[in-house]
DNA sequence: GACCGGATTATCT
DNA sequence: GATAATCCGGTCT
């Protein structure tokens, strides 16, 4: 057991470890479910419960930044061990990645909203919001919330300031098709988006498949 | 629904 | 060096 302080409030968790990031990346998108997703800054720490996350195939899928194999100074991490942070820019936003898959299998799982847990005073900050469901409902939301920024990349969520710990097991998971990839041919419907069935802080309601 | 900001990259010239 | 495209969010209609 790791304890970590926010502020007034000792928050005690148990950190995954390196074996957990070792499943397929089918499983470890639907097992991250209710993870605990934390960050550490000097501002103090935040965090929130994952609900929702996309897996993203590597080379044969298209809607991946590593398709075909694609290698970049951008896509480097995804080459590397599982349980890696990549990190990167879409327009104004920052958006977050679990690296998945064996060494050389470019896959990674994004997390595309949270359930606020701690620091929610200081995501309010960040956010410039008060309301709770608008804190971490989305992929750039939720890295604004919590104080990921680009600075994170390449970073290992077995130790802080960026971590992944237990958090719940979720009841009853949805699986869907993933979220603004339009243009990305038939790996557009692909089921490849999972949710925690319900959960008011998933992003966009959509059907089921 | 549409528009646009504006970082980053790939693909041209 | 220019341009188009992008795993998005805020704001408008």
């Amino acid at each position: 057991m790791d304890t970590f302080f926010n502020n007034e409030n000792p928050l005690q968790i148990r950190l995954k470890t390196k074996e957990f990031y070792q499943q397929s990346t089918l499983e470890l998108a639907q097992n991250l479910l209710g993870c605990l997703l934390i960050k550490e800054t000097s501002e103090g720490v935040a965090s929130g419960y994952i609900v929702e996350t996309e897996a993203y195939m590597g080379p044969e899928d298209k809607a991946a930044h590593s398709f075909q194999n694609r290698r970049t100074k951008r896509t480097e991490v995804m080459f590397g061990e599982a349980g890696i942070a990549y990190t990167y820019k879409m327009h104004t936003h920052c958006l977050v990645n679990v690296v998945s898959g064996e060494k050389e299998k470019p896959q990674a799982i994004l997390i595309r909203a949270v359930e606020p847990f701690t620091g929610i005073p200081l995501m309010k900050t960040r956010r410039q919001t008060t309301e709770l469901r608008n804190l971490t409902n989305g992929p750039g939301k939720l890295t604004k919330a919590l104080g990921i920024t680009m600075d994170d990349y390449g970073s290992s969520f077995l130790s802080p300031p960026l971590m992944i710990a237990e958090g719940y097991i979720p009841e009853s998971i949805s699986v869907g098709k993933r979220i603004g990839i339009e243009n990305s041919g038939e790996a557009k419907d692909y089921p490849l988006r999972f949710w925690v069935k319900g959960n008011a802080f998933v992003s966009r309601h959509q059907r089921e498949i």
